[in-house]
Formats: C-alpha cells, structure tokens, sequence
DNA sequence: AGGATTCCTGAAACCGGTTGCAAGAAGACC
DNA sequence: GGTCTTCTTGCAACCGGTTTCAGGAATCCT
C-alpha cells in the first residue's frame, strides 16, 4: 500500500498545491504544456537520472532502457529547458554581444561572424546596442550580467578600460578595437595604424601630394590610430602634415557630406581625400557630386572597412578591407576559449588593401 | 541545539555535500560568486521571501526592513539570477528573432525597431539566422523553443505557413511578410503590392512606357507581391505586359547586376527599371555603369526599401520606402501583446514613395 | 477590553534538470 | 560456488528565485 502510494506520487498525478496554471496572465496565454524530464523518465519507465544521462552522454546506460528512453522523448517532443539546465549547470550556454548599433553594415558583418561561430559550438548569441552612449553600453554590461551570460563580447565599444577590467572579474570578456590586457579579458585589435599608411601610400603611389582626411569622432580609439597612419605615410614620404587638410566627420555617410563640404569651401586645396571609414566614404563621393567633381576624374576617394555594398558603388569604393566577419568570428572563438578556461592566443584578422575605381593617378587638379 | 543546527544550516556557512566548484572547467574559469538572494536575505537579517518580495514589489514590507534589505542589495551589487527566475517563472523574458541575415541593411533595421522596443519593455532578443534556408530557419525556432523563450518573432522568414502554425501551439509568434491567422500567431505585412504600384505609376507619370522588373527569388512572398503590383499598375495604364522585360535577381547586388545585364543583352528595350529592392536596383546600377548607361539619364532607376544609405547613392534612388525599423517596432509589440494573452491590433506601417534622382522623364532612348 | 480583521513575515514547497552517493545487478576471478 | 570488481540505476539533494500557507503582530470594531 505503501509502496503503491509513493508510486503515485511520483507519478504526477497528485495535483500540486501551488496553482498549476503555468502563468498568470490576464485572459491567459496558451498552454504551453511542454513535456518534462521526468514525463519522459515516466513513460520509458526509468528514473529522471538516467534520462538525464542519455541526453547528456554523462555515463554507459543499457541499451535497453536507452532505447525506450529515445522514444519517449520523440513521442514527446522533448527539448530541455534551458533556465533549468542554466540553473543546475551554472551556464546558460549565452554569449552577450554589445555593439553600438545592430543596423549598421559594419556592426552587421561582425555579429554574423559571432553568430556563426557560436551557433556551431552551441552557443547563442544574445545582442544589445549600445548606441554609441557610454551609459547605454553600461546597462548592457549589466544586463547581460544579471541574465546570467557565460561570456561578454564587446565589439568597438566606448567603455572605458578601467570599467572593462572591472567587469572582467565577474565574467569572461573578449573586446574588439582596443588592445587591453587583464585577467578574464582578451582584447583583439585590428591594425588601424597599418591600414591608413597602406591607403595613403597608395595615394601616394599614385601620384597624389595633397590628400586630405576626413576623421570619424576625434577621440576614437580607431580614429585616432587612423589618423596616426595617416601622419605617419605622410611623413614616410616626407610630406608636410597640413591640419588644414583634415575635418572631423561622425562615421555615418551624413557626417562625410557635412566634412567634405567643409574641405572644398575652406582654401585647401586636395587632389584625394582619404576617409575614415567606408560610409564617411559615401557622404564624401556625394558632396563631390554636387560640387559638380568627378570621382576619380577630380579628386580619389578611399575609404576603409570595405563594406560589402563598397564594391557595388559608383565607382566601386577602393577600400581598406579589415575582414570584420572574421574579427567577429574571432571574437567568438576567443571568449568560448577564456570560458574554457584558456588564455586565447589569437591574431586579429590581417588589414589590406582593395584596390578599385574611386582613386586614380594624380588629377588635373594637382 | 536542535535550533541551532538549523540556524547552521540555514546560513549556509555549511559545506554543500556537492562539489562547491562553480564550473569543472579544466584549469578553471575565475569564482563567479555572485551574491544569492538567501546571502542577501542572511546580510538584512530577513527570510528569502522578504527580499524577493521586496525587490518584485509583489507586496508592502515595513519601510525598516525594506531599508535594510536595499542596503544589502547594493553592498553585495545583488542581481537576481536569471535563470532561477525564469525556471521560478516560467517565463524569461527573451524573445527569439529569426532574420535571414544580420549583417543586411534590411534585417539590420529591422532587428534595431525590434531590439528598441523590447529593451525598453525588460525583455532582451536573441537573435539567429535562417541563411534563407528552411531547415536553417527550423533549427532557430526549435532551439528557441528549447530555450523556453516567451515569443518568437519570425522577420520576413521562409517557413511554411503550416509549420508555423504548428509551432504557435508551443509558443507565441509574430510573423512579417506574409498573412496568415492563427491561434497564438500574430502576422504583419507590409503592402507589397501597393509599394510595387506606386513605384511603377511613378516612372509611368514620367512618361515611362517600357519599364523592366527585376524580381527577388521567385517563390518569395514578398516578391510575388511586388510582381504582382507591378502587373497591375502596367494593367492599369493598359500597357501590355511584356514578360522578356522581366529578370530575376537574387535580393543582392550581385543578382542585380547580372539581371540588368541579361535585360540588356536581350533584344527587349527599355527606359525605366523597377528592382524588386534597393540592393538589387545598385547592382543594377553598376551593371548599367559598366554599359557606358547613364542612370538616370539613358535609364530611370526605382528600388523598394529605401534603405538608409539609398539616400547617399549616386545617384541618390528613388524608391518605395517601407519603415522596416517601424515593422521591427510593430512587430515587438505585437509579441509583447501576444503573450500578456492580448489579441494585437496593429496595422503595418504603410508605404510611401520617396523621389530622389535615379529616375527622370522618359529618356532618349524611349 | 475582547474578538475580528488586516497586514507582515518566514518556512517550506515548488519550477525542471543535474549529480554524488549507495544499493543492486552483472561479470570476473580463484 | 563464493568473493571481489565493475556497471547500471534510482534516490534525494542540490542550483536560486518565487509563492502559498499559516502564524503572529498590529489595527479596528463594538
């Protein structure tokens, strides 16, 4: 009788004493009546244990039962919960990726490498914007911490190093555009400096003298390194550094239309103009247009990131391309490798250049 | 004695008969000690229950305790776990995104309109991508299932309507792009058609009477929408449709490259081309370039989407713009809505026609 | 003042997997 | 056949919040 009695128990049968209705919404939601472990362990006739065992490969279990169990759970569709695993395990096999905006070609390319990579390995990615506000990344950091997130990648933020180095004593973190050394934080940065000498020295080879350069926010980590670049081919090539050649733009294409204008009304005078990045890039070609200059009849235009739609510009975009697919996808190997345990060992993505339409030899205009 | 065993006990200074490691990691992720609610609770000298209530608002405490407990909030950095409430819960405040592409100025949009909305409501989206493959797109809503997020917004995806309805017995979802009724499904969709329309009757008002298509994917609902619109609007004018003035591409600007240039090597003329999107009408761009073809000189261009940087093109296009952030925003709410057991009422954001320069009175070529 | 409410608070039972421990079964060896 | 291993398997105790229930205090009523 007794026996009989903790049978039914664990059963499941007996009603529970807290409300069975899985949550309390107003006029409800559906059902959502998703099949157990132990629903599972019921009906194959073995313990919550071992189904848990099957699933995970933890140990050897009779083929016998195994069998039974495998049917049981495709009779009943059965997916662990993850909170619970999440929860048991203290892993919730989530990866948080902040960026500042997730419309964006460049930080587009990048969480398609982080997907990609994480997926394969089990992992999903779980994404905020920052927006471009130290405060908003702040929130995320938080955020992602709070949920619980086995690992933080930060790809080109604005938080300061000393709040990184802080937060990489709670969790793992890999951050991009930087380069920063603490415990539980790998840092991967792409060779900004290089890529501007490589852009410039090929105005350079070409025959320009007078190129200018339109920057992205002044004080940018990867503006900054860009600018230097471009100091430093200039000075390779012993030419002198005029600060009159060069305007702040905001990294979007508005901010290039605004920065080019700028140029062309100040006295200056350029024959190629390198920018920033790509999207600088576009707003430059279209301040062009309007001031009635051929690109690169007039003046050669050449932007950096290489964005995909950058080959399908009129003219394509002669770019410097930094695999930002790769970088993300590097990114992810990274922080898998710190959660592991590991101290990753990884070279960011190499940087070169891609020759293409918007820059020719030295114009009339020289 | 017996009491204060318990009192032991309850404070936790007592080894767990578990393995205290956090994670068995090989050499060792860092302590991840995280303060608990019971530590909290132990700090303030209260029960666990006080301080969830506390934090939950769930309901009043006298004003001492609730100080006392904040105090231990913020000197421990306290941050609920997330995986124990969402197992508490039943809900964890995730809702899965599936979109084919992160790294797509179309998706991108999108995923910010969604990720705008949610964040501000305490929900967070986890994003993957269906690579514009159905099995792909399969494996996202299963894992999301898995994961036991509380809706699933599926943007412009490739499932069958009879899967998705079988999924929305499982779980709520907001599908765009196409319409279909269900229990615990909710679909948005922009109108195609109309869009197709307006873009046609635009190069039509400009005295256009040979204009070309370039579709997406044929069997694509969207694109069979704007087909279909671009039929009509034809009909309309009592222009004959002319099926050798119709290409297809491939949603990119490689698919619209190659289109443009098959139109041309056909025999069928031309003076105005409506691409099924923007990143197909800038292949389409190119390809005319390469042809020695001015836009919108010899041709009139016109895209659908408008995306952001369509403005900054050269020449700037003309295109139908659908706010895909807006989708994105509308579609957030609508799962918000979904799952609170609200039926929603929600219109798609309409279509409007933005005039730019790719597209002119009728060319010489007419 | 005494009894009936109402309010606050803590103990304990969940949520659903995972896993240490030990008992029982099966196989190995003398 | 008996003893020692080695496997397989179930029990129960976790993980860290949430919530029901009930006891005790405070407040209200006549």
């Amino acid at each position: 009788m007794r026996i009989l009695a903790v049978a039914q128990a664990a059963g499941g049968e007996m009603k529970s004493k807290r409300s069975p209705a899985p949550t309390p919404g107003k006029s409800g939601p559906r059902p959502r009546q998703s099949a157990t472990l132990r629903m599972v362990a019921r009906e194959a006739g073995v313990s919550a244990s071992t189904v848990s065992r099957i699933i995970n490969g933890t140990v050897n279990v009779s083929s016998g039962l195994k069998h039974a169990v495998e049917a049981a759970i495709v009779k009943f569709d059965f997916r662990p919960n993850a909170s619970a695993r999440g929860l048991a395990l203290g892993r919730t096999l989530t990866i948080g990726v902040v960026a500042q905006a997730i419309d964006s070609p460049f930080y587009g390319e990048g969480l398609r490498g982080i997907e990609a990579c994480l997926r394969q390995r089990g992992y999903a990615p779980l994404f905020m914007s920052g927006n471009w506000h130290e405060e908003d990344e702040e929130r995320c950091m938080r955020e992602f911490i709070g949920r619980g997130v086995d690992g933080i990648i930060v790809f080109a933020g604005r938080l300061s190093d000393a709040k990184l180095k802080s937060y990489a004593k709670e969790v793992s973190i890999v951050v991009t555009g930087r380069r920063l050394r603490a415990p539980g934080l790998f840092s991967l940065q792409i060779d900004d400096r290089l890529g501007a000498m490589l852009a410039v020295r090929h105005l350079l080879n070409v025959g320009h003298r007078k190129i200018a350069f339109i920057n992205g926010s002044e004080n940018h980590p990867d503006a900054i390194e860009r600018f230097e670049g471009y100091k430093k081919a200039l000075q390779d090539a012993e030419i002198d550094f005029d600060p009159k050649l060069v305007a702040v733009g905001d990294w979007h294409e508005e901010g290039g239309v605004r920065a080019t204008l700028e140029l062309l009304d100040s006295k200056a005078r350029f024959t190629a103009l390198f920018c920033v990045n790509d999207q600088t890039a576009y707003g430059a070609c279209l301040a062009l247009y309007r001031k009635g200059l051929s690109v690169p009849g007039d003046v050669s235009v050449i932007g950096f990131d290489d964005l995909p739609s950058s080959a399908y510009r009129l003219p394509p975009l002669t770019s410097v391309r930094q695999s930002i697919g790769e970088l993300g996808d590097r990114s992810a190997q990274a922080i898998l490798q710190l959660i592991a345990g590991r101290r990753p060992r990884l070279d960011p993505p190499p940087v070169e250049l891609v020759i293409r339409e918007s820059t020719d030899r030295s114009g009339r205009k020289g």
